[in-house]
DNA sequence: CATATGTCCTGAGAGC
DNA sequence: TGCTCTCAGGACATAT
């Protein structure tokens, strides 16, 4: 499940994109149910083609590359989705490729026949091209939250710390703060040290900081590693490689086995709002510190 | 307004 | 072995 790190590492890994032209798109054919592409393929083709691909960004778990037209690509992984980069010539799996975006160089003879390829097992993923004013609309401020990565500690604590929900639960609310999902959310509480259904309003501020502190050094490391590829395989880096913060993660999916701090904890998988929250009833107790 | 729940989708794994 | 069932959780629409 592409979170912050994982979509960072994609997003660097296709990068160098950046001052290519869109020469192509094509959808292969699969009997998968379509991913939504907004807007529908012809129009799409008719608004990228020949344009210059500006910049590559990242916004919260969404990749955005700026086109010379001013519209933006904005790539959403979702789930089961991947960004890759292939070279000329290179194939990808076929099976689950669901958009391809044929490439120049841009000048860079050697980067002639790349492609940009949205591959995607579940199929929730989704393409939009989006003009200014509806960029603005859909994923402003209003709408996505200051990035997980480089958020202060006074914004966390103003955003989230009126909030009766418990932590957990408000860590993956994008409007809050943008990039965490639902494995490094345990992840970073565990290295907190806080308990994961802690009514946000009853944090103290020490507990803010060390908490400001663990998605910081979590998320940093993360990236450094290239993100999780869990067992199911599912992430990849843009070139098709399997990222390694998975064996540094502390409770994620690792219920009934003994927590890595404390050796005296057994973890604990516990339901949240219909998904799975791994923590150590010894390091992370409810108790305030 | 804040918070909770249902929905989409496919592949893996469990159980028989 | 091969079937059926459940589950995984991104983001968002709808309900309370």
């Amino acid at each position: 499940m592409p979170e912050l790190p994982e979509v960072e590492t994609m997003r660097r890994g296709v990068a160098l994109i950046a001052g290519s032209r869109i020469r192509g798109v094509r959808r292969p054919p699969s009997r998968l149910v379509p991913i939504q592409i907004t807007p529908r393929l012809h129009a799409l083709r008719r608004r990228v083609i020949g344009r210059r691909i500006e910049s590559v960004g990242r916004l919260g778990k969404r990749i955005v590359i700026a086109l010379d037209s001013r519209d933006r690509l904005v790539i959403e992984p979702r789930m089961t989705g991947r960004v890759l980069l292939a070279d000329r010539g290179e194939a990808p799996d076929r099976e689950h490729v669901r958009l391809v975006f044929e490439l120049d160089g841009g000048g860079r003879r050697s980067l002639d026949g790349r492609r940009l390829v949205f591959w995607d097992s579940r199929g929730l993923g989704m393409v939009w091209l989006l003009p200014p004013e509806d960029f603005a609309r859909r994923l402003g401020p209003q709408r996505i939250g200051p990035d997980a990565l480089g958020i202060t500690p006074d914004e966390l604590r103003l955003r989230l710390a009126p909030s009766r929900r418990a932590i957990k639960v408000a860590l993956l609310d994008q409007k809050a703060l943008a990039g965490i999902g639902n494995l490094y959310a345990s992840e970073i509480l565990h290295r907190a040290r806080l308990h994961p259904g802690i009514a946000c309003c009853e944090l103290r501020p020490i507990q803010w900081r060390r908490l400001h502190a663990m998605i910081g050094e979590v998320l940093e490391e993360a990236v450094a590693l290239q993100g999780s590829t869990l067992a199911d395989g599912t992430y990849r880096t843009a070139r098709n490689e399997a990222g390694a913060f998975q064996g540094r993660h502390r409770v994620y999916q690792r219920a009934g086995q003994p927590c890595l701090q404390c050796r005296r904890g057994k973890i604990v998988r516990l339901v949240q709002v219909q998904r799975s929250t791994f923590y150590c009833p010894v390091c992370q107790r409810r108790r305030r510190t």
